[in-house]
DNA sequence: CCTACCGATCGGTAGG
DNA sequence: CCTACCGATCGGTAGG
């Protein structure tokens, strides 16, 4: 009964030999293998209806050694999350540092929705979906912890908005319209094709015009 | 081995003593609470996360008798889709046959997307929620068989969209439009609190607002 | 509808 | 990272 007895460790190991630092495993290109295998799957599978073991497959490893790396598969779905979400939300801030800082509201508005368009239907970007679908499978901490991005990712959308509804562009109340806005755009990952007869400025144009009403001033 | 050697029936019952006609089943009132019970727990956890023993404890049955009712898991999640889309399309359709002739192609619209968030965020109403996030879950045929539901719902929505179209008040193309607005509004059954600052109709009203231009000549 | 059960699958772990 | 494994849970079924 003596399982302490183990050669001299700095911390106690959670299991089996001496696991390498968090870091030395996060910067191990398995990981980001792991993670991105685990986005397409949790997409196209649902959460749920994937199992540690297709995970692993797909990343070319045996059952049980994605354990090595996270620590478990609630984990592993948090940081698909996490990973997305900060990946566009810089992204998000870069696009809109290089607008010109003379961009109407209009203007950046639609830089937004192109951008964000973007990340939706992107090929090789798969969390949004799976945030939307997943977002029950978190437990209230972890909801918490990817909110923080979520929300100012979605806050950034706002001076735009505010800036139309008083030009008189935008009808609806700018928190109301953010809610309809981002529904009807994530709701694309379903429905865009990529090869379909629609591109995505085209897509964005169609945005703009559904949402944003040009004044009777200016026309 | 002579397991055909049973008691003469007019066709081979899959499993145990021979069962009730479908009629039989599907009027008994057990049928109906086991789907209500099903939508209701599909929605809050999810189909992969309910397990038949849940939905059975929450009809007050045993484990194995909601096979009793159902072919399969799957079978009651299709049957939860179809039978609220069904309901949903009836009722649809009441509305708008009880609107006045000579109405708007605005005032149908309203209508429509009141009518639309009433059976999104109903108390009682949880198929729309399972059909976003369940639909990977079905076979290519099962899928066939709902979307022809849900394609007569949507369908209904086109001539107020082209009739507004053409009269300048919608600015999108309106295919693009329908897919756009049933993204916003379903994405509402997330977020919308019926014990929040917003009432129904008042979401309704910044619906209309955000997607629907009034005509420059007419104010 | 219930009882009693089966085979399959799954997340996770000890130990190396 | 792999091997070998465990306990739990699940959809479904035979028979009544």
């Amino acid at each position: 009964m003596d399982q302490a007895a183990s050669p001299p460790a700095a911390r106690p190991a959670r299991r089996g030999r001496p696991r390498k630092s968090e870091q030395e495993r996060s910067e191990n290109p398995r990981h980001a293998e792991l993670l991105r295998e685990a986005a397409r799957l949790f997409r196209a599978q649902g959460f749920d209806a994937t199992s540690i073991r297709d995970i692993a497959a797909a990343a070319g490893m045996q059952s049980g050694s994605p354990f090595y790396y996270f620590e478990s598969k609630s984990a592993l779905l948090v940081a698909v999350m996490r990973d997305g979400m900060a990946q566009a939300f810089e992204s998000q801030t870069q696009t809109l540092a290089a607008l010109d800082r003379r961009a109407s509201a209009r203007q950046r508005l639609q830089t937004l929705i192109r951008h964000h368009l973007g990340v939706v239907v992107g090929a090789e970007s798969h969390f949004i979906p799976v945030m939307l679908y997943e977002w029950r499978a978190l437990t209230p901490t972890q909801r918490a912890d990817i909110l923080v991005l979520k929300d100012a990712y979605e806050a950034a959308w706002m001076p735009s908005l505010e800036r139309l509804h008083r030009a008189g562009e935008l009808k609806a109340r700018p928190a109301v319209a953010r809610l309809f806005i981002f529904g009807a755009l994530n709701w694309a990952a379903q429905w865009f094709a990529p090869a379909g007869p629609l591109s995505l400025d085209e897509l964005t144009e169609q945005a703009l015009r559904l949402f944003i009403h040009p004044r009777p001033t200016s026309r």
